[in-house]
DNA sequence: CGGATCGTTGATCAACTTCAACGGTCGTGG
DNA sequence: CCACGACCGTTGAAGTTGATCAACGATCCG
């Protein structure tokens, strides 16, 4: 369960033994069952959530009822409403799971603490950070003017790997197009 | 020139006087013109850059020539083309200076020298773009399926004091609008 | 004064959504 | 084990939103 967490933190940082053991002691280990939800809009989010295993997809339900969906977390991201996570306000996101999901989660409170403990972790989530904001930055211009077909073609390039396991009706979703647009565009 | 960084940073955590006086020998002042290029597209990204006063946007042209921009940056903001500044590629973006200002840049080795010096500033800049995170996808949810309509009623709401500074006509870029749309809808 | 820049307005057009219907696949309960 | 319903992708036709093209007036500045 853990190792997953530890093998990505890694990739940015390094640890000792005895800091992973400490560290370990942080986060709950949570199992989540297909379609259900980790956070519902409305509620506080109380945990920082690392997806271990399966996967979780973020979003948002507009007035017309649409689920839009603003991401998907599978295994070695990390997911929350931030904005709820971080000031402890009411979420506007809903977080549930597309599959049967393994999750470690934090609380705000172990999550200043670990931070506070542990420097070289306040390192690593400011290089996590720093990269989210990179891809989030290409996704934004992308999302503001880019077409429909260009969109569709910047995802497969940039994560090839996401269109073979999620349902196509939540790529259209994901990409903010109509189900039926996507088909259209896949047929070419 | 110093005076609006350390206030900004100050709003995140504490300084001592000797941090300050070390802090400020690792940036470089700068200043520019209307219109002129702090960046341009294909160039490396040198510099992580701070605002202390003025105006920047931060753009791409796209295919049919057309600005499309992805920040504005003023007094108490932080800019760069993140992708070139971390990997030293080459930049997809533009940034300009929309008024007369004055910046405070930081070179890639400082960064790192500042972030390895100053434990203080791994936890600064962790913070900054934690924050930025959770704008960027407010923006980003609201770019993937918000009407022309609701996206300016959105930033009227979250940035009144942008529509009064900058031009029309890149406030359209920056929802993704064209600049006759905007103009239509600001009539209601 | 003359040119550049910016916002506005009208008319047309293209892209994407919406609505409706249909076929295939999968899982579940009778 | 089969049948039914739920879910998903597809296709067609019509409707809407916003882009594009073109022209004009206002303001600012050299």
């Amino acid at each position: 369960m853990f190792e997953e967490l530890f093998t990505h933190i890694e990739e940015k940082v390094t640890l000792t033994s005895a800091d992973k053991e400490q560290i370990a002691t942080y986060f709950l280990p949570k199992r989540l069952r297909r379609r259900q939800y980790a956070l519902q809009e409305g509620d506080v989010c109380k945990y920082l959530t690392f997806v271990s295993r399966g996967l979780l997809k973020s979003f948002k339900v507009d007035e017309k009822g649409n689920e839009r969906i603003s991401l998907f977390a599978w295994e070695g991201w990390w997911i929350s409403d931030f904005n709820s996570f971080i000031h402890q306000e009411a979420a506007e996101l809903n977080i549930d799971a597309v599959e049967d999901t393994d999750l470690l989660l934090i609380s705000r409170e172990h999550y200043d603490k670990l931070l506070a403990d542990f420097p070289i972790m306040e390192r690593y989530f400011r290089i996590l950070y720093q990269n989210s904001l990179v891809t989030k930055d290409k996704r934004l211009i992308s999302a503001n003017g880019d077409s429909a077909e260009m969109r569709y073609m910047k995802l497969a390039e940039a994560m090839p790997d996401m269109l073979q396991r999620i349902p196509q009706n939540l790529i259209a979703s994901y990409l903010g197009l109509a189900p039926e647009t996507l088909s259209r565009i896949k047929k070419k």
